[in-house]
DNA sequence: CATACATATCGATAAAGGCCGTTTTAATAC
DNA sequence: GTATTAAAACGGCCTTTATCGATATGTATG
């Protein structure tokens, strides 16, 4: 595995570590793997924005329908639309839908609990 | 404040509800306010970003220096450091120098149950 | 002082994400 | 069937973010 470890990268840590080799090794182990990697980031993307945060805590109180969270949101349609999506396809919301209106609920508990973290980790700074 | 309500969505809510005014008193009380938004928004635009994550990863184990940080992700010195930056603008971790380098470490175990949640999350779809 | 090296910052380019008017689909009522 | 309305998908434009070589800054050592 030391094969694919660039020459300066060996040196660096010849001058770091006692014992380089082993400490190589150990870097490396550090790594999870993609899926998760993926997984994780899949999520963090879908809440890297402000509409779909304010969707999030909208639906906290309940199911609303699209054309509510437009009103909340006081954005365009469209704009709206593709956001819901986003949040669907990241399994953060949930769909029912009645007659011409769909209704979006909170998909898992543990998005808000992301919300709520994420609040509070903020504060604390 | 229904001044500010456009015509479009007064319909739509009066064909929707009983009671239009008082319903759409409260989608608007669903808006949190623009600060906690901000705040949880940075935390995740912090977090999506695969190199990000990986980082935070690798320190659950401890405080790494930046080049070891750069053998883990096998990045250019310079893409290291500018997402080093933005954890450390986040709050996400936090750093000490020692003589020439910086290592870095996790700024608050509520990172690190981000991470685990939305590992969890993901993996419950 | 000069030199070496770790890290940080700059800046140009490339890639990704967001916005929103428009169009299409789907459900309902007439 | 047509008309209406909610929601979804499309597509062009724009903004934001990522990348990474080059340069600058900081910290030792001789």
């Amino acid at each position: 595995m030391s094969d694919s470890v660039p020459e300066s990268t060996r040196q660096t840590l010849d001058r770091l570590y006692e014992d380089p080799e082993n400490r190589l090794t150990s870097l490396f182990e550090l790594a999870p793997d993609d899926e998760q990697v993926d997984a994780q980031l899949g999520v963090f993307k879908a809440l890297a924005n402000e509409h779909r945060i304010r969707i999030l805590e909208a639906l906290k109180e309940g199911e609303l329908c699209a054309c509510e969270l437009q009103v909340v949101l006081d954005a365009p349609q469209s704009t709206v639309a593709s956001h819901l999506r986003e949040l669907k396809d990241a399994g953060l919301v949930k769909t029912r839908r009645q007659g011409k209106w769909t209704y979006y609920r909170i998909g898992d508990t543990a998005a808000l609990q992301l919300l709520e973290i994420a609040h509070a980790l903020a504060e604390g700074e």
